[in-house]
Parts: structure tokens; sequence; C-alpha cells
RNA sequence: GCGCCAAUAGCUCAGUUGGAUAGAGCAACUGCCUUCUAAGCAGUAGGCCGGGGGUUCGAGUCCCUCUUGGCGUGCCA
């Protein structure tokens, strides 16, 4: 797979390096200097279509200005058989050199032979990853904030894919542990108020309000009367949970796979319980001397490994902690699934126990390369209506839920709103997002693609169809726009690359609406049915080729790319 | 108190991990459809990059400090 960008950074590192050479032995710059420096797509192009820094970086170590080490660079420089036909010195030291024909037609080359598998790389070597995220408590529907954990995760998913990693999607269950003993509790309490009456039962202090705990109670009172009132409350409350906890999963898998999330793997809690890997791990930590015994409580000594509180991990009444859970779960992931990397996408209330947790994994009894350990910590989405912030709390059961927030927008509008950069704040404006216009950039860069496809198949009917690059002469694309939207194509593959790298698919959003834009542009400026021959096809080329990236790009970030609007 | 994340145009946000005169979108104003989709394009206007120090050829970007907001901080997850 061809990088374009790669290429031509490549070739300007390697022209400079010559150039040096010459120079230095010409007596022009003194020899002996490693040139440091970097290569980097101008935000100006009047500045040029790249610009190296290398004259700057050399300046200290030679003992010379930056623009005189320049030309002399420049003076020295072999253009021949390379992708650039100028460089010229400028500002405080810039080399800013011009792109030639032959880059733009392999480009649209490139494109043309890669398919959909355009945007595609190996960085990641195939290293075997896995995203983990959404993991919302089956206790009840899935919020808001699942609603953009979801699109986070699957997004940074699809890129690290597009990037060469062998990706795996997981989603871990929280079946067991206190937060379903809770969930048990709160069925029962209300199914018992259904049986006995509101006033019989005291609903337990820390229970789940949401009207869902009463519809499963009231669904268990439909299926089975009152038959459960006489049976023993810890065989009652099981019933319960072993009833209602997987109609709860399954409502999130329907829900995510309506949001078009599909996960590989469903990972329960509960196997670890049951295979007895979580009291393998605590009974491992005691034996490396890791825990001690407080009030009746295994604590882990987690300030020796550099945090900055101790853990519980079994707590006084014998149930263990998610922290204990936790530990396991991790070991799982990498020691006997055999993960090269994993990523941990949570939101922001758990930043400390990111931080703790990174610690923990450091101890050398774990089999955990912490380095291999990423958590991508989001901020909250601040839901506002009304210009007032909504509180969003599950145990209250006021919570806006996916479902309904699927119902009111469209699934793309909301993948698209919600790749947003994970460290800022989002700020989700319930009457903003209800109105389906053009304030949502989703429609923008839609509109570009189904503008493209109409194009193909007007121009299609007058017999004008999209040539193989071998056919065209590509050379005829001369005019800014064109070239502008050219260069904007040869970016995906590098957008890619920095998207998985920093963890941030929101790259993939800036980089599509950039990319639309340049084509309005290019659609305004260049007509294509009034042209001559040479240059209707080429411009037709170029339009295939812009509508096939940005199918690609939304792709990843789960956007449909629409043929009409 | 301590820790993490943030602060850029009226609003929502970019800023290629230190580069040239800080950029888009929305909102406002002015033009462009008998011509390939006007959900579009072209243009005008809008800024002490929260404040103050420091590092260097060069800082919105890195370090220190202060202010403001969000989140967290020993038996919830």
């Amino acid at each position: 797979m061809v990088n374009l960008i790669d290429s031509a950074k490549g070739q300007i590192q390697d022209i400079i390096r010559s150039a040096y050479e010459r120079a230095s032995e010409r007596g022009a710059l003194p020899s002996g200097v490693t040139l440091g420096g970097t290569v980097e797509i101008p935000k100006d192009t009047s500045f040029g279509d790249y610009a190296s820094s290398a004259a700057m970086a050399a300046a200290r170590d030679m003992h010379m200005a930056p623009r005189k080490i320049a030309q002399e660079l420049i003076d020295c420089m072999e253009l021949d058989d390379t992708y650039f036909v100028s460089a010229e010195g400028a500002g405080a030291g810039f080399i800013n050199f011009r792109l030639g024909p032959k880059w733009y037609a392999d480009v649209i080359k490139a494109v043309e032979a890669q398919g959909q598998d355009y945007g595609r790389s190996d960085v990641g070597h195939g290293e075997k990853v896995m995203v983990e995220f959404v993991s919302a408590n089956p206790t009840g529907p899935m919020t808001i904030g699942n609603a953009r954990g979801g699109v986070l995760g699957d997004a940074l998913a699809s890129v690290l894919d597009m990037a060469g990693y062998d990706v795996s999607r997981e989603f871990y269950v929280n079946d067991a542990g206190n937060q379903v003993d809770l969930f048990g509790r709160s069925i029962e309490a209300r199914y018992l108020q259904i049986c006995l009456g509101e006033d019989a039962v005291e609903f337990p202090d820390n229970g789940y309000h949401g009207d869902d705990i009463k519809e499963l109670a009231s669904q268990i009172y439909a299926e089975h009367g009152d038959e459960y009132v006489s049976v023993p409350e810890e065989e009652r409350r099981e019933k319960f949970v072993a009833w209602a906890l997987p109609r709860n999963i399954e409502r999130m898998r329907r829900d995510l796979e309506r949001y078009g999330i599909h996960f590989d793997t469903w990972f329960l809690e509960s196997s670890l319980h049951e295979s007895g890997a979580v009291r393998d791990t605590v009974d491992m930590l005691t034996e490396n001397g890791l825990t001690y015994e407080k009030e009746g409580a295994v604590w882990l000594k987690n300030t020796e490994l550099g945090a900055d509180k101790d853990e519980v991990l079994r707590r006084s009444n014998g149930f263990y902690t998610y922290y204990a859970v936790d530990i396991a779960y991790h070991i799982n992931k990498f020691a006997v699934r055999g993960f090269d990397r994993v990523i941990d996408v949570w939101g922001a209330d758990h930043h400390g126990h990111a931080i703790r947790f990174k610690a923990t994994c450091a101890a050398p009894c774990i089999p955990i390369d912490p380095d291999k350990l990423d958590f991508l910590i989001m901020q909250m989405v601040r839901l506002v209506r009304d210009g007032e912030t909504v509180k969003v709390s599950k145990r209250t059961g006021k919570a806006l839920t996916l479902a309904d927030l699927l119902d009111e927008i469209s699934v793309d509008a909301c993948r698209f709103f919600f790749n947003a950069k994970p460290d800022t704040h989002l700020e989700f404006d319930l009457g903003l997002a209800v109105r389906q216009d053009s304030e949502n950039p989703v429609y923008y860069v839609q509109y570009a693609h189904a503008r493209i496809a109409s194009l193909l198949r007007t121009l299609s009917q007058e017999g004008h169809t999209v040539k193989t690059a071998g056919e065209i002469d590509l050379g005829v694309l001369r005019e800014e726009p064109e070239l502008d939207l050219i260069k904007a194509v040869s970016l995906l593959p590098e957008e890619v690359k920095l998207a998985a790298r920093d963890y941030d698919p929101s790259r993939i959003n800036r980089y599509v609406i950039d990319l639309a834009a340049k084509f309005h542009r290019f659609y305004n400026s260049c007509r294509i049915k009034d042209a001559g021959p040479e240059l209707l096809d080429a411009r037709l080329k170029l339009a295939e080729t812009t509508r096939a990236v940005i199918e690609n790009s939304l792709k990843i970030v789960g956007v449909s790319a629409p043929d009409k609007m």
C-alpha cells in the first residue's frame, strides 16, 4: 500500500540530504552536521505544497542564518525524477516545495487501485488489539453517555482496523456483584409492591428507581401472579435476576445494532467468578504479600505500587469488588486471550480508577505490561434542554436513553455528532438535536456524496462513463480547485494513521468535511458537462475518486453514504 | 486539600504532537439557480488564544504559577 504523503515527504528528505552532501563538498555549508527538522504541509498553500524546516533546525550547529542555509541547499538541489517541480526559500528559513503532475496522477491511480481499501495502511503490523467499550450496566437502559462511548469505541476500532491492527470489539457485561444484587432487590421491591400494595414494602436505599424496573416487575406479575410472594428471598431474587438480566442484555444488544455497533464478544463478568479466576487472582496477590485484612475486608496494598490509595478487593460481606474482578478480567485479556494491546474506553468519572489500576498492573506478579494497556477517557456529555443542564442519573431514572435518542435523531446524525474529540466536554442540546437541518455537518458531507452520485448517473445517461486512470490524461487537471481536491483525497491514509496514533477518530469527521468542501468548490467552479472530451474524462474521474474516498471515510465513522438526498 | 481533563471569534469547535499573517461551521450582512442536486458556492464582518512568568531562532502548542468550570478521591462501578 503506497502512501503518497509518505512518498512525497520521503523524497524531500532525500533531496535535502543529497543537496547537503553536494553543498558541503563544495564548501558552501559546513560538513558533519546531522540534518533535523520536519517536513510538513503548510496551512497556507501559497507557501507551496510541502515545507521543510531543515535549514532552521541546522542554524545553530552550522552557525549560519537559516535563510542562507536554505538558499545554499536549494542551489545544490536535483529535482529531476521526483514528484516536485520547484523549491524555494521563504519566511524564517523554510524550504517550500511544489508538487508536479506525476504526483497528482498517482493519487488518483492509488484510489482506483485500492478501492475500498484506500486509506488502509499497515502501521499496526497486525498487532492484536482489543477495544472494550460501552460496557454499560445491564441493570437498566443505556444512556446518552453510552451513546458517546459507543460511537467513540466503534469508530476507534474501525480506525485501528484501517491502520493495520487486528481489532476485536468487546462489551463487558457486569452480570454479577453488588449492582446485580441491588437490581434483584429493586425488582423484588416493585414486585411485592404490586402484590401487597405500595406501602407494604420499603424500597431499597440505593435501589434503581427507573420505570424500567417497574415494567420488569409488572411483567413478572403478569406471567406469574403473586406466586413468588411465598418464595424465600434469596431464591426469589435469584429467579428475578435470572429472568430480567438476559432481557436487559438482549435489549442493549438490539439498541446497539440499531446504532450500527456490533460487538465481537459479549464477555460476562460472571464467567470470571464461575471459573474461579477472581478468587485465584486475589489469592495470588495475597501469596505475593500485596494484601492485608482490615475491618473484615481484604485490601490491596496499592499505595506500595505507587497509587494514591489502597483498594478493597473483597468486602466484609464476602462480595468481591469490581476492582478485584477488573484485575482478573484484564489478566484474562492479556494472559489468557493473548491480546497485544488493550484499550478501555471509559467515562471521565473513571479516570481516578484508570490511574490507580495502571499502578496495580505494574506489579511484577501480574502478567500485564502497563504500557500495553491504554485508557481512552472521554469527558462527560452535558445534556442541555431549554438552556438548562439536565442531570442524568440511572438511580433516579430520569436519564434520556439511547433508544429515546435514536427515536428522535437519525443514526447518521448521532454517530457524526458524538464522534467528537474525547477529551473535551460535549454539550448536547436536545432542542438542537431534534432539528434535522443543515446545522448538522453530516448533511453537508452526505450531500456531497449524493451530488457526485447524481452527477455520475446523469453523465452516464449521456454516454460518459468513468474511464480507468490509464485511459485518461490526468495532466489536464491544472486548476486550483482540481489540485486542491486531489490533495485532500491524498490525505485519508495519513489521517487514519494519525487518528489511530492519537486514539482520536474524530479526525476523520473533520477530514471528510474538508474533503466535501473541496469537492463543492470544485463542482461550482469546474463544470464537467461542458468541458472538452479530455477534460471531461479527467474531471469525471476526479469526481468518482472523491466519491469513493467520501464513502470510505464515512464508513469508518459509521455513517451512510447516500446516492440520493 | 490532593489528583485528572479542559479554557481559542457572539455560539459549537479545529489548529498536523514547537513553525510562516491563529482557521472552519453556525448565527449576522452582500451577491450567485432557463446551465451536471442552491442540504451548495463566492464575499464582508467578527480575536489580549483565561491572567502572569519561564524555556529558544520561534510558543495557541512545552514548563511553573494563579483564576474559572467539569470529574474523581478507603468496602458503588
